[in-house]
DNA sequence: GTCTATACACGGATAGAC
DNA sequence: GTCTATCCGTGTATAGAC
């Protein structure tokens, strides 16, 4: 476990300390001790702390990534003629995050600061950034969903997919409003259940349309 | 303008700075020269600059939270046996943030970054703080809609206004997901219909139950 | 009670030898 | 590619003036 690129065992390092540690809460020489490497070896590789922790959500995003485009293919090679059921879209869509989620447990908490991170920089900087990452899967979704949903404005398709985008990572996140009493009730497995369903719900809900053509 | 005291003019140059260079672009140093005090009356006055933040933050948060309550409490007394729309509830709850955001443009950014430095922070201290800052107002507004899907069990009640927080989070913070297409089409007011339209839609879904009793 | 001046320890970054 | 030495800015703490 030892033997491994200066690279790769920076990026181990990264994985351990910025998901236990968070962002802020670790310093460069904690993270180059770690590794085992010396201090200057991340500037050298990656450039700024910045972009070391980009690479290091990046490993993982796109992994994530990966498995939604790949449940896509399945999907619109079950339905050739292009009516998938929003359901499975959205299924496609949120599952694997959890399902990420839950095969590497100590990997959890990186992707959760990754919108923490992301929304404490500038506006110029982020957007960019999840430009790369994001794009060519959610342009593939909203061209499904808008054949999928054909009475929708491809404007409304859109605003649909950043809520439930919103939605997902909050869900990701944890709670995000305080606890509402103790509540534990429901097992992560039972919430993703529940997420999906609130979710095709509002992706079905009938256009609202104002005075449009 | 320049007569006010110590603890003002530094709360007004943190709503300026943290709004437009974020947390932790903006430097104590900065931020004192601009509010004209020195460095050090930030700490005599919030104890550190994490503080500081969290009481730039409080100051917007609890005038929101009060027009929240106050739109339940006209909601409340308009319909005395307790049968208030969900699509009511949900408007009072999500379009306060928005109409304050609108109201304040250059406070707007402020409200925009505080799910980045709380998440950003270990969740050992973030949670306790937003206890104190939402706790009561979710309480209300939980009890207000379970009472009006009663249908629903109290946990699925929970679960889905934290859902409608996240997606709200994420409207009031920009697009999450990168900009799909150039798609602008839709204004900031016709947005908010639409984000309340899809949460009602979902708010509304009936239960999904598994084997429960 | 308020505010100022100053000191400290630590962070990320960089230059240059090897 | 790697490492040492060093720089400068940062948040924080404190001693003491008003």
């Amino acid at each position: 476990m030892a033997e491994a690129t200066t690279r790769e065992r920076i990026l181990g390092a990264a994985d351990r300390l910025f998901g236990s540690h968070g962002f802020r809460g670790t310093s460069l020489r904690a993270l180059t001790r770690e590794a085992g490497v010396n201090l200057a070896a991340v500037h050298y590789h990656f450039g700024s702390k910045h972009e070391l922790l980009v690479a290091t959500l990046s490993r993982h995003i796109d992994a994530i990534n990966a498995a939604r485009i790949a449940q896509l293919d399945a999907l619109e090679a079950a339905h050739p003629n292009g009516d998938i059921p929003p359901l499975d879209l959205l299924n496609a869509l949120v599952r694997p995050a959890f399902a990420f989620r839950h095969a590497s447990p100590e990997n959890a908490e990186v992707v959760q600061r990754l919108s923490a991170l992301l929304h404490s920089e500038p506006l110029e900087i982020v957007h960019p950034l999840m430009e790369g990452l994001f794009s060519r899967v959610m342009q593939r979704f909203a061209a499904a969903l808008e054949r999928a949903l054909p009475d929708l404005e491809p404007e409304e398709v859109y605003l649909r997919i950043q809520i439930t985008i919103g939605a997902m990572v909050s869900a990701l996140a944890g709670r995000h409003p305080p606890d509402l009493a103790d509540a534990p009730g429901l097992d992560e497995e039972e919430r993703i259940d529940h997420l999906v369903h609130f979710l095709a719900a509002g992706f079905s809900a009938k256009p609202l349309n104002g005075a449009d053509s």
